[in-house]
DNA sequence: TATGTTAATGAAAAGGTATTCATTAATTTG
DNA sequence: CAAATTAATGAATACCTTTTCATTAACATA
């Protein structure tokens, strides 16, 4: 292995600004006392060579890397996860740390990524649509690198996570579709494995039996063909449900889409839709989805906040919470008297 | 500043295995001559202690970090720079590149993230969506950090880019749409100051000026309600176009649902609309938008490819290529007679 | 058996910075 | 003016690897 170019170092620096390489390390690091003078002419030295501290080097010996590893999944298929990888890309740039991003099947095994990231020592983790198997969080979590979820937990891990309150929000859904008087609702799966897709179901189920009513039920792996193709087989039967609810918008749109223009039903007089999320898409006027938004703006702010905070507090035990979503009304499921287009319901807690 | 925890070391490592640290290292990089019995002994010993190389004190010596930088805009309101980032951050890992992640917004400058990128040693830089100066570029190719761009391209600059063959792909559309006899055809621009937005126009007013045909113009600045927005001052005057080519597809969906539910228009009856980029909402069937398809693959593949390789021949001269699209025909436009919805139309060089 | 090759090993140096410690210069205080 | 603080500086060290170089062991050849 060759060496190649050589940067510019801090000590050549020293030697064209006529000082030690100490006063151009305190010089550019803010720390140790440094005269105006020598700042001004380390400064105009390393202008002059185009000096850049390696942060390399310097990680080595302040073992403090300003690096966090990104686990992300799910980010082409589902726009919500494009405005999470967003927010939080900004807000951790914002604090000055840096990114490394992993991005990966939502059922791809984190073993092979976990290794690459605490080899390049990043000082934390965050996941979000991906799974980390509770032996790999408590292998980070011991090793000091704390982790944190959006969207996700392991039960009793010592990790933080927030999620939206997926069971809540299930149970807000089902109380609405029954309140509007819907005789043989539906639920449209997500993947059986995340948690996101079992707790809405969960809460969704619960209110329905509790009212005694039946509920059918499909699979759409979170994407908008497979929710298509399910909708068509929920919609094309001799008793076809009076509302669908799906376990994200992109599915909603998909079963939208099905029923609309693939089997010709009125929405939402033949049948109602709601999903979950509140992506940008299911305001637009061909849809007009009426679905739970989920908190993005704080789960985003919470994880990271929290992911800084353990960071510089290893010894802080991690933060887990569950944030209300809201129930957005819009026009694709019938409501009942004295609800329509424009609300905005709060969970109760 | 204090000194934090303690990782395990190499050293402790050839402690527990009883050999020297050089055969720790050596054990692990697969370089020098190790027989069995060491290399298994140290094995065991890093199994045991938990360890794993320092990436930061690895570079540190072979000047050879395997991070590239990522600067990306547009992410959260176009799913076209979604995809091209979930491919290209695929496509890094694949071939053992780190990825340092920056997410920008289109018109922010980015003399404040280069110098984080340059301090962290990434080999290289890639950058789409988002446009680097001229100057910008020139420096980091003069520090040995080879630039890659998709879909933009600064004028006589020394970096290698890959665009989709935007000027040809709008002359394509011309054509179409004079071909289905169309009279009034209306552009709506993106941003003023993208090239992409700029080439697409320039060939479609190719076309039309060959023709003698005169073209209405809107901004829609690259996002769906701008478009909408826009779509509605277009449509809801005296002498409307009869159709509208989008300088994106998110520009195109706007422009429809505001010609279909907003104004209640037949499409492609009563409007023709065409966009750029084929996004997968644009084959959903409540669009069924005719589009053209950028070569998405090809770009990310190429982009990545010519990246690395100037990273390890940092001599060679930067590629630059256009690559084109192709014109698919689905259900928003009047077509010719003998084009129905499924053709695809490659482009002549 | 002696000699020449090859493989395996350990000691030591190097990579570029931050930090400690000792020294000097500058300033304040009595 | 002397003494005592304080501020600024430079030399040296540590951070954790990879790699070079010299040395030793193992082996094959004559």
């Amino acid at each position: 292995m060759k060496y190649s170019r050589n940067s510019v170092t801090s000590i050549e620096v020293a030697k064209l600004a006529g000082v030690s390489q100490s006063s151009v390390s305190r010089a550019f690091s803010h720390e140790g006392p440094v005269s105006v003078k020598t700042r001004r002419k380390v400064l105009d030295a390393a202008r002059k060579l185009g000096y850049q501290p390696n942060a390399m080097a310097r990680s080595l010996i302040t073992r403090h890397t300003s690096m966090v590893g990104m686990v992300i999944a799910n980010v082409h298929n589902n726009p919500f996860y494009t405005e999470v990888l967003d927010l939080l890309s900004r807000k951790f740039q914002k604090l000055g740390q840096k990114v490394m991003l992993f991005i990966v099947n939502r059922d791809q095994n984190l073993d092979d990524i976990l290794p690459q990231l605490l080899e390049y020592q990043v000082e934390g983790i965050l996941v979000t649509a991906a799974t980390l198997s509770s032996t790999m969080a408590e292998e980070c979590e011991r090793w000091g690198r704390p982790v944190a979820m959006i969207n996700r937990y392991v039960p009793g891990v010592h990790a933080s996570w927030f999620c939206c309150a997926n069971y809540e929000g299930g149970k807000m859904v089902a109380k609405l579709l029954l309140d509007a008087n819907h005789q043989r609702p539906a639920f449209l799966a997500g993947s059986e494995d995340t948690t996101t897709s079992i707790d809405r179901e969960r809460g969704f189920m619960e209110i329905l039996n509790q009212e005694k009513v039946e509920a059918l039920r499909e699979i759409g792996e979170y994407t908008y063909q497979d929710a298509y193709d399910a909708a068509i087989r929920l919609l094309d039967r001799k008793d076809p449900p009076d509302a669908i609810f799906c376990a994200n918008d992109i599915m909603a749109l998909g079963v939208m889409d099905a029923a609309k223009n693939g089997l010709g039903l009125k929405i939402p007089e033949e049948v109602s839709i709601i999903g979950f999320d509140d992506i940008p898409m299911s305001s637009w006027s061909s849809y007009s989805l009426t679905t739970v938004r989920q908190p993005i703006q704080r789960m985003v702010d919470a994880s990271v906040e929290e992911l800084l905070n353990r960071i510089e507090n290893p010894e802080r035990e991690p933060l887990q919470e569950v944030i209300p979503g809201e129930l957005v009304i819009r026009g694709s499921a019938r409501m009942p008297g004295g609800l329509s287009s424009g609300w905005v319901i709060s969970q109760d807690r």
